[in-house]
DNA sequence: CTGAAAGCGCTTACAG
DNA sequence: CTGAAAGCGCTTACAG
């Protein structure tokens, strides 16, 4: 295999911060200024340099920037891909650089198995490309990972409780209200046996303040006895495994409290075949409002979590970070419950 | 806003490829010729300098290296994230890159409207941080465009059949027989007024694929007569909309065919919503296959492209043309119908 | 407020 | 097969 250059066409073709000094007339170091919107530059020399900047159609490579300074290129870290909850994160991610110039790179976590180790590479990967900061979405990594890791470069975590010192900002929604809610929710639509579907390993703090919050509510609504917490990994075949165990057993629940909308239409797949109706037999709610909820044959009642507006926060925070701030901010969006169908007022009994 | 550097903590704190040298006792040169497994280096002093990297830990930083050479970093560009076809995509490319130093890069265009602006000045951003190459998926571009983004970078497109010389290779799946397939597959389950509920603006050689395969199939298997394609952008209402006057016509079609699963999941939500039942009164079919098809509330017959298949070649050949490739190459999956109740035999009307 | 020079960490001819 | 030196395109002290 040759040692040819493909990659970067004749070179020359592309405009540098020197061509451009040399056409408005003044120093290399005066237009970086004015790339950076450093201070010290007059407003002629700024006007003369932006119009020699236009005229050249010139564009500073991140790469060459980041070997002194920054590469305005921001990481984004998700743990899958096939959760349309990203989706929205992203947008409000989007949305808050559109006006700067940074601009944000995703990885996702695909690989299943070994989760730690995979993203783990990721993050030594975008570290390596000189990201400026991450933020890192529903990690699945001990605290003083991400402490270590905050100490290396800006890092916003979204989904994350537990708080790591200074080291990094966290995004989240009340999880532990967001439990309560759906349980208040069911309760007043006529629910009692409210069973919980959580995700496993359960060491995630998210999972934590959702769980917690299902067992204090059901505490305080006098339904302490009926608290079942049953566990399932994201894997299609455990779900539906699990889902149908707690729907085969001898004291059936009333309704299901599903760890993310992925799980719940799950849930809604195994009851219809098993002969069950929604809500009539089982009540279900998800969690994240993404937009499937809406389809008819769903109508999953679920818990809205913002997640644009999440996006938008950390990214924000994420720039503060970069531009110097070294101490931690958290940021908590309270969720919302959407009804629908799918956990409907109860019908009288027969 | 002071212009400390807090993005790169102490200097020094990273290994460089000259501390690699004088630990291994060998020129700069030389580790950087192991780096790049680049010919003229003896087995001993090879092995003396993975040693010394290994040592060390060290790790490249891809922006120097950039400078001169390869990023290895390739970019990854998705029309949208809510798709969950494009996480196989996805998957794909990753198996493709696993045991290489490459590491892809996304980017979405999620801004809806002026969809062309946006993807270029995604393209851009991607150009300025020196991807070593690109995968653009489902471009909403012309030719030309991708022609002449070719000749500035290795690229591959993934979802389109228009060819631009040697400027740049395509992986597809073959969607002309896709479309014939299925008007096959409806055909011998007793279907005959087959409606295609296709995407506006058609200006994609897809579209046009699918459009063509749907209208030779129907003429060559006799409902010429039926033939009858309505589109709809990705827009959730307006799919609502299309497919609520196609099912309220006075000539209802005994089964839609649609662009892709999340237009058949809004199909069947609209014509759930309208009491009929699937596929008695109305049979649906999708495109793409994605995990949602499988479950109890949709049971979507869908044709599988063969997600995964296609990310991985297109990032194989992507590696080939930074590798040096300057001839186009273009590579066809086929596709492969996967039956579901939502297309079962039709029963024998009364 | 402005500019000349050094340097970031690599790769690339080129000389030995 | 190996190494010393130049240079990629920026930013950063530093001097004026």
């Amino acid at each position: 295999m040759s040692e040819k250059e493909p990659t970067a066409p004749r070179s020359g073709e592309r405009i540098t911060i020197r061509e451009v000094a040399q056409d408005a007339g003044v120093s290399v170091a005066a237009v970086s200024k004015v790339l950076r919107d450093a201070y010290g530059v007059s407003d002629a020399l700024r006007a003369k340099v932006r119009a020699s900047m236009e005229k050249l159609s010139y564009r500073p490579r991140a790469s060459a920037r980041g070997m002194r300074g920054r590469t305005y290129t921001i990481g984004l870290i998700f743990p899958d891909l096939r959760n349309p909850f990203f989706a929205d994160i992203y947008s409000g991610v989007n949305a808050a650089l559109e006006r700067t110039q940074y601009q944000a790179m995703q990885g996702i976590n695909t690989t299943s198995g070994a989760l730690n180790m995979t993203s783990s590479a990721l993050i030594e990967a975008m570290i390596d490309r000189q990201m400026d900061g991450l933020v890192i979405i529903g990690p699945n990594m001990e605290t003083q990972v991400l402490t270590d890791l905050g100490a290396r470069l800006p890092l916003v975590v979204i989904g994350q409780h537990d708080r790591g010192g200074d080291a990094f900002d966290t995004v989240n929604n009340d999880d532990q209200l967001g439990a309560r809610l759906v349980v208040r929710y069911l309760m007043g639509n006529g629910y009692r046996k409210i069973a919980m579907l959580s995700l496993s390993p359960s060491n995630s703090s998210i999972i934590q303040q959702r769980e917690i919050g299902y067992r204090l509510e059901m505490m305080e609504l006098g339904a302490g006895d009926a608290i079942n917490i049953v566990r399932a990994s994201q894997v299609v075949r455990d779900v539906q495994v699990t889902v149908r165990r707690l729907l085969s057993g001898p004291d059936r629940p009333d309704a299901i409290f599903c760890w993310t909308d992925l799980m719940a239409f799950e849930a809604i797949s195994v009851a219809t075949e098993m002969g069950l109706s929604i809500p009539e037999d089982v009540a279900i709610v998800g969690y994240d409002n993404t937009m499937f909820c809406d389809l008819a044959q769903n109508s999953l009642a679920s818990v809205d979590q913002s997640g644009e507006l999440l996006g938008l926060q950390a990214a924000r925070m994420l720039v503060e970070r970069i531009d110097g701030r070294v101490t931690a901010e958290h940021f908590m969006v309270p969720p919302r419950i959407v009804a629908r169908a799918s956990a409907g007022p109860r019908q009288p009994q027969d």
